[in-house]
RNA sequence: GCCGGCGUAGCUCAAUGGUAGAGCGGCGCACUCGUAAUGCGCAGGUUGUGGGUUCGAUUCCCACCGCCGGCUCCA
């Protein structure tokens, strides 16, 4: 049975506070500071002097199946605000006494009390600890008091809790699934790519295996542009640092761009963005109101500053290749190119298999207009475009207020993979600003110059997130489209060598991307290693197949096939790559 | 960057204040084999880097590099 959102909200919340409670009974000095429930389970803060060890969250995890046992009721009760504060003050509750003194005065002070244990909180709580089913504590990391970096770094304990033992097993049982799945095992399982400590973290080498998946990704992504109205364009990876203080990045980026490189004494920069170069090819000449609007893409490989603590992997990096495009239009094509590039988003998407996914729009927080760089009337305009785009491609979105760069109102796509989590997906943004600061324009049918509205969107994001999210998506083992090695054919003793070289040979006459594995080992061996390492399809050629002039086919997922003859298997290999299954 | 943890062979991992071992992988030989691992043998490590403590460090301490879990940030 499974119980309301709200419910597993409540049940989790209140886990934290029995957390927090077998803290304060194990560890008297620890303050504590807030806890609630977020997604898949609860944390709870604490300032301790000593760091907490695995150990302890075993004996944590002991002392809150007591609290359970011991069945306290969970109560509430408003109280003065000057009692809360004496309260705390007294136990020396330095965080709750900071909650409450920044609490509006219109707020009313809520505490919950457990036994011994008292919590600021609004609550609502289940009401006894003994409701508390299943619960397990995960890891203890470091976070900032109240999220800001200038803040005490406090620890962080997090847990799960279900109400039942099957679905906190269930969700156990999917992490373990993810960390099988975690690209970085599978990068360097299948041979995908790797990163070097000698060479520098947070950048990617891209072995064989995944040249080719990315090289596949890339011809599909061009084709597709190219029929759609793009143009491909190309850019240099550095530019004069006059150029990036044209643009601004070197006024508001630059603490993610790297130091400059002197060139015959002048400064020069690693680009971090793609968008001034395709500007300056924008400025190349006068461009007519005729002409718009213009699509330009890039995959265009930048370099930024990344702290060295979010480094991950090929997800999070320092160099990345980016799906790239920048849309020059007039204002009333607004409209129509949002609907164009969400056509070619969902097309994408859809393309990957990523079945759901959800649209945002970013725009401005309404209280503080002046941080944003132009007038109300075009941000109305763009976000009047933005909502009328999407509500004609019958999309369904959430309004984030606030969300929206300095430089123009934005939509944000999540997209959930196969287990279900959320990846940061395409990014459509409306630019006001670098038109603005270029000084670019277009002349109108009144013979005027006007300036020209700029999207700037990522589709997959960068080569390097978009593939990493890839592996995990699939685990590893790519529809035939995509997979390194489409078949391989496996000849069963010597003498079958060359009849498999003859199929290698049928095969890559009609592109498929194929290889024989010739090694004197027995055929279970040899499948064993092609299912280890994903293979679609295998081709397994021995004296009955040479007899028939056909082939035995394994198919990763399904098992043995069969035999059949060479234009049944390519028929099928072929539909299965053009449908993208 | 910050908090905590970690760094031993290509990979996964073991061991110890007295200079390291296994499985897988690799290489060699034999086997010529029918749908997820044939057998035997061999090679492979300045224990991330630099410094310190010590008669002696891979083990203890410090710094740096990198990785992992988070925070903050983000394609």
């Amino acid at each position: 049975m499974s119980i309301s959102e709200k419910d597993m909200e409540i049940l989790r919340h209140s886990t934290s506070h029995v957390m927090a409670q077998a803290v304060r009974r194990l560890f008297p000095e620890v303050k504590v500071a807030i806890g609630p429930a977020i997604e898949n389970g609860f944390y709870y803060d604490f300032d301790k002097p000593e760091p907490f060890t695995q150990q302890d969250l075993g004996l944590i995890e002991e002392e809150m199946r007591k609290i359970v046992k011991e069945d306290l009721p969970i109560v509430g009760r408003e109280v003065p605000r000057e009692e809360a504060l004496g309260l705390f003050n007294e136990a020396g509750e330095t965080y709750k006494v900071e909650l409450i003194r920044d609490m509006p005065d219109a707020e009313v002070v809520i505490l919950y009390r457990q036994g011994e244990f008292v919590d600021l909180c609004r609550g609502p709580h289940v009401e006894s600890t003994g409701k508390i089913k299943e619960f397990k504590l995960l890891n203890v990391a470091g976070a900032y008091w109240r999220g800001d970096e200038k803040n005490k770094m406090l620890q962080r304990i997090y847990g799960t809790a279900f109400p039942t033992k099957v679905e906190l097993d269930h969700y156990l049982e999917m992490l373990a699934e993810a960390e099988k799945r975690d690209h970085r095992r599978l990068g360097k399982e299948l041979d995908i790519f790797s990163l070097h400590e000698e060479g520098g973290a947070g950048l990617v080498y891209w072995h064989p295996k995944g040249g080719i998946i990315r090289k596949v990704i890339e011809d599909f992504w061009r084709d597709e542009h190219l029929k759609r109205g793009y143009d491909l364009v190309f850019s240099p990876h550095i530019a004069k640092r006059d150029l990036w203080e044209i643009s601004g990045h070197w006024g508001w980026y630059r603490e993610n761009m790297y130091s400059p490189i002197d060139i015959d004494g002048v400064e020069y920069l690693l680009k971090p963005m793609n968008c001034p170069f395709h500007i300056m090819m924008y400025k190349t000449k006068t461009r007519s109101y005729r002409d718009l609007p213009l699509r330009w893409a890039e995959l265009g490989t930048v370099y930024r500053y990344e702290r060295s603590g979010v480094l991950h992997g090929m997800l999070r990096v320092r160099g990345f290749t980016q799906d790239d495009a920048h849309l020059f239009m007039r204002p009333d094509q607004l409209e129509d190119e949002l609907v164009g590039v969400i056509d070619l988003v969902k097309f994408m998407m859809e393309s990957f298999s990523y079945k759901e996914y959800d649209f945002e729009l970013s725009v401005r927080d309404p209280l503080n207009k002046e941080q944003y760089v132009g007038s109300d009337d075009v941000w109305e305009l763009a976000e009047t475009a933005l909502v009328s785009a999407m509500n004609r491609a019958g999309i369904k979105f959430r309004r984030m207020e606030g969300e929206a760069k300095f430089y123009g109102p934005a939509i944000d796509v999540h997209i959930k993979d196969a287990l279900g989590r959320g990846w940061q997906g395409p990014t459509i943004q409306v630019d006001f600003n670098l038109p603005e600061r270029f000084d670019i324009n277009y002349i109108g049918e009144d013979n005027a110059p006007h300036r020209p509205v700029m999207i700037h969107r990522t589709v997959l994001g960068s080569m390097e997130r978009f593939v990493a999210g890839l592996i995990e998506h699939y685990n590893g083992a790519f529809p035939v489209w995509l997979a390194p090695v489409q078949a391989r054919i496996i000849p069963i003793a010597d003498r079958h060598f060359d009849y498999a070289k003859d199929v290698e040979k049928a095969f890559r006459d009609v592109d498929l991307r194929v290889e024989t594995d010739a090694r004197p080992e027995k055929v279970g061996y040899k499948i064993r290693e092609a299912q280890v390492e994903k293979i679609p399809y295998m081709i397994i050629v021995g004296d009955k197949e040479i007899d028939e002039e056909k082939i035995a086919v394994r198919s990763r997922t399904e098992g043995d096939l069969g035999v059949m003859a060479l234009p049944e298997f390519v028929a099928r290999i072929v539909r299965e790559i053009r449908e993208k299954i």
